[in-house]
DNA sequence: AACCTATATTGTCTAAAAGACAATATCTAG
DNA sequence: CTAGATATTGTCTTTTAGACAATATAGGTT
């Protein structure tokens, strides 16, 4: 039973130690990928694990996971856009110490190659479809922290301007369009998808310039830019449906 | 720096508390009211705070924000409805040891009466009003996982059915309107309201008997529930617009 | 009973948005 | 110049949202 005199005496109770865990997504070749590394200690020798690691002492969750995404990937938080995602703190999560995790999601654009860090063989990009059709497995409940990302960044896309956080600082609508085709598997109309980019002037604006995008020709592209660079902010309009009728 | 070998040796970092708190929201004389306790012990000895402790060694995250709200109130899980809402965890958030808090949001409709508890001098439940126009302050970050939490209640339920969480098991649509009504500070058309929930059958279902709702006479209104009782699951039509043009 | 008020429910009209798809513009390659 | 590729604009139709009128059914009053 809880002592009484104990809502700010956290030494009457037993030691937990608090992690974050950074899902870091990406688009290499037409499709979604997922930052994990190979651990290189026990528990878990060798198994493959979302990079992560222990809250240092005088730093706030979200500063520990700008550390982490930076120590494992080198990218920094102006590439990236981190946002917390949820806690996992099962007492039988793991069969060491009781760990209780902060997962955050990442979403970045053409990362630097990963490298393997003091504790991880190695790190790399994997596609989302190896780990969902079971080729490679993920140790303790970073499946269950993987899926809750990917269904977090599915959702935000759909009114918010996050989706150009896969692209470049500047970005043509095309490019912008095939995030959403990738991460929603499905094909959207070019022509409405622009319709509603343009009602989006708050959001994402034409900077004027254009990029000539294919080598076998075709018009050249105005390039965009998100006109606030967080990315955060609900749309006005929604610029496709996550759910409409099949075409 | 961080030893090297250390990724799930947890030992070799300062002891960290893991509590959690838990924003309870009710309806009450048309007003959305939060509950709050006066803190019986220092820190913040008399100060208003967010019902919470720390998590026991043996129970999970959600375990432990349903123990608490039930410690509090009364109030067990069928009644509420509880999601996890986000951790906070700055390292100067309180006077005290580190400790990081995982914060919950609560639902329920006509709570009993809250008693102060072996922590708590005493607890009640407080016009949202009160403490955003300042009258009440809040110990800690307290205020900041409140924004955020009424926030979050704000935007779930334009896409889901957890309004209905703030009324009886069941309900009539004028009930549930004064929900959305309350929340988001407008007043709805009671004709398109009612068209919209007609649209989503699959999550909110006609029961088919009535209840006169007015002593002054009108027409019985007909109740409905929840056809999902946990209330999640995304709403095929939005029951109303939070964003539109005043009428 | 006849009528008034209150509330719920249904219907209608219009404006806006979404979806499908056609037409046009501008590039490369030959 | 022509064909192929890609981007952009336009048009038409269907659906949805918002405003609001009309109807239904209760209690209370004369």
């Amino acid at each position: 039973m809880k002592p009484a005199s104990s809502r700010y005496d956290p030494h009457t109770y037993p030691p937990v130690a608090v992690a974050v865990d950074v899902v870091v997504q990406t688009i290499l070749e037409g499709a979604l990928h997922i930052l994990l590394i190979e651990r290189g200690e026990a528990p878990f020798l060798s198994g493959w694990a979302l990079p992560g690691g222990f809250i240092h002492e005088d730093e706030n969750l979200d500063q520990a996971a700008v550390r982490e995404l930076e120590e494992k990937t080198g990218i920094g938080a102006d590439d990236a856009h981190l946002g917390q995602l949820g806690s996992y703190g099962d007492p039988s999560r793991g069969p060491h110490m009781r760990v209780v995790t902060v997962a955050y999601w990442a979403i970045c654009a053409h990362p630097p190659e990963p490298h393997g860090g003091t504790d991880a063989k190695r790190a790399k990009f994997v596609d989302l479809s190896e780990i969902e059709d079971g080729v490679l497995k993920l140790a303790l409940d970073h499946r269950t922290i993987l899926d809750d990302a990917i269904e977090r960044t599915r959702s935000k896309i759909e009114y918010t301007a996050l989706a150009a956080k896969f692209c470049q600082a500047t970005f043509t609508i095309t490019e912008l369009r095939r995030v959403y085709e990738i991460l929603w598997g499905k094909r959207l109309d070019p022509g409405n998808f622009q319709r509603n980019l343009r009602a989006n002037q708050a959001f994402l604006s034409d900077i004027g310039s254009q990029r000539t995008v294919s080598p076998s020709g075709g018009r050249p592209a105005s390039l965009w830019r998100l006109a606030d660079p967080t990315g955060k902010g609900r749309l006005e309009t929604p610029l496709a449906s996550r759910t409409s009728a099949p075409q």
